[in-house]
DNA sequence: GATGAATGAGATTTCATTCAT
DNA sequence: AATGAATGAAATCTCATTCAT
């Protein structure tokens, strides 16, 4: 956690050191980023980034939990709470990804958190993210069960696992191709590609995968 | 590549070396693994390294490469390839399941392999690898729409990056969540966990996945 | 360009660090000379080294306008500025030997810069600094002719060129040799010999490298 | 001195040996240039060349005694041995440029050999090459004294230094520049540059140089 | 005579973190 | 609260040379 210094301090000053230190965290992994590099960039002095942080790794994570929060915020704003499953899950799917192409730098950010291992905290405060995004979506597919929109013999563990990995991993790396690019990197450098997904697309990609969801591959006589 | 040097190497000092390096890009990412920890452990002098790998990179690529390689020729072996798309989906999972389980430090380093963000040639190696791994659902989805199992209307490729993240990100944290740890590190320290996991519970894993690729979560009416 | 932090010092590390640097580069070809030596000599630890300067070859770069600068200014303050060529070149031979005899470290650093190739920036500097030389003697001859000490059908270019090979490289070989030692190190390493130019060798050689340029080699009524 | 094995080696071997190593010494200063990469790039083992060489210095010398040689015999050759001075200095500017023009390897290696302070043995046999050289010019002053077409007050040590000068370092960075070039290597890199010289050129470089040499810079009647 | 694997010292550079001012 | 100099461990990589085969 950021030491209260860090929230004494003039907002403008605040969010300048946290949009910095995106840029540096979203375009490198967590052990190539470079502190000094932040300070350098913000034109703050290297002490006080440790009056406002314990230390890398604190700072790693408060923008990881910022990111995270501002995601979550996002989409429960566009989530009509008393949706059934797969209606919320379209909406799931749609707000996500508006709110990566919006804010590519938290995107990115997140996208970077990955590979961890060796780094103990950090690492397990990620496995606690991906955690609650499975209990999210455990807690969802129960509640369909319970509606009636999903099957009850379903393995709702197994489910999450599988529904969690296709929207964060899954879904990412198809909007990444559709854009032609190979990193989150390339379509931060150019930002026109922004336009390239209408939002019909988007729509159409949103629904293409729910319905997936909901019917699998087979033959629905199968 | 790595230089021929390497390959004239006696096989038990190429192992060891092979070995030792496993066990350094397995328990850190990429940027953070260190050749000289890898030397000083292998006991050998840091200019050999240098005449068996061009560098870091192409030491790492090196493992990469071998343990997919394996891996795929361990795959291709359980499968019968006459089999429809589903019981071949069922084979790859409890494959890939198997040689995880059996290569837990090949599977080690393939998972450690995501962040490479800032490393050029490295990160196309990877992005590469996943796009081999795709094409090949691809193919296979293709195939299951002509042989009549699979629905024609469903996206081709949306549906190969949904179980291209299933098959690899997904089905690897459910695993280790089974086994109740949170890193691949934790298993390997803690080889009699090897034996929870039953040849039974892994063919039921498999089926039920399975399932949920031919179904869906829908409910059938639905 | 060093880093602030570098001036900031004060100015008695400076110049201990200054003067460790002088002696390491130049006892050595700039690509032999190291880093490791300097610090370990200056007491100081390694990574202050490049808070100090960027690199390797900023720190040889400064040295390097140091000795120039102060070379100049040396020279500029012994030469009449309204003499005409011959005697301004007379001065100007008979500073640059005393500037040399006086401050033999920064000499030494002068002369090691001669073989940069492969170090682009470097080499640049180097090349331009040369250029610098010529084009002060350009000017001065352009000037000679204009005031009819010179003759006016002689190539100024080419005269600049063998004035600058003569008065840098030749010069101080023919004191070197006039030493009899071979490598400014061992005039350095032998202070005694300081004395044994005295001033009236200075002044007489100064006097008969000035007749050559006025007069060349040839018999007058040739 | 090479070994006896390396005389023995079949011409064409020796001659590919030589090539490589010239364009690796002509590249790079000596303390830069790697035995392993000319191995490397002349296809032959690392322990051959030390069957042929003692060391590296050695192989270096080697070249240099080559490229001295070469050039003395071509200059010789060109010379009229019993020309007056001028005429002959006239002769040597001449057949110097020419062969350093037509042999841009031997020229570049030459070039390099100047900054070796730190390699006692090397930098003692370049400062014997150029003590060759000025006891070379010492003469040809001293006899164009006798025979009347040098001034006799000329003081004959000082003179040679300059020539010497004039005619190793001036005379290349003059040529350099008519090229355009900072560096040989780009000389070397753009063969279209070598008609840029035409003879006529080079006739009248010689011809001026050696006016300068024998009228120096003053007005005849000063 | 040829080979080429082994060596290990040493080079430059980076970085998170501390601490006196 | 802010500063920024100091630190030194650690990283990657290069190279001349040796020596057993």
């Amino acid at each position: 956690m950021p030491r209260q210094t860090f929230f004494n301090l003039p907002e403008e000053k605040r969010k300048m050191i946290i949009d910095t230190a995106l840029d540096e965290f979203g375009s490198r992994p967590y052990s190539k980023a470079s502190l000094s590099r932040i300070v350098a960039r913000a034109g703050i002095a290297k002490g006080s980034m440790y009056q406002y942080f314990e230390d890398k790794k604190d700072l790693f994570i408060y923008l990881l939990e910022l990111a995270a929060g501002e995601k979550l915020a996002y989409i429960q704003q566009e989530i009509d709470p008393n949706a059934d499953f797969f209606t919320a899950c379209e909406q799931t799917i749609l707000a996500g990804t508006r709110f990566g192409l919006n804010n590519p730098k938290l995107w990115q950010v997140m996208a970077n958190a990955k590979d961890t291992t060796g780094e103990e905290l950090l690492h397990e405060f990620i496995v606690k993210g991906k955690k609650m995004s499975r209990d999210y979506f455990s807690r969802m597919i129960r509640k369909g069960q319970e509606q009636g929109s999903i099957r009850r013999d379903v393995d709702t563990r197994l489910a999450a696992y599988m529904v969690s990995a296709m929207l964060s991993q899954g879904l990412m790396d198809y909007i990444m191709d559709l854009f032609g690019v190979g990193t989150l990197d390339e379509l931060l450098a150019r930002p026109e590609l922004g336009q390239k997904l209408t939002e019909k697309e988007v729509r159409k990609m949103s629904s293409e995968l729910t319905k997936l969801l909901r019917n699998g591959l087979g033959e629905m006589s199968s």
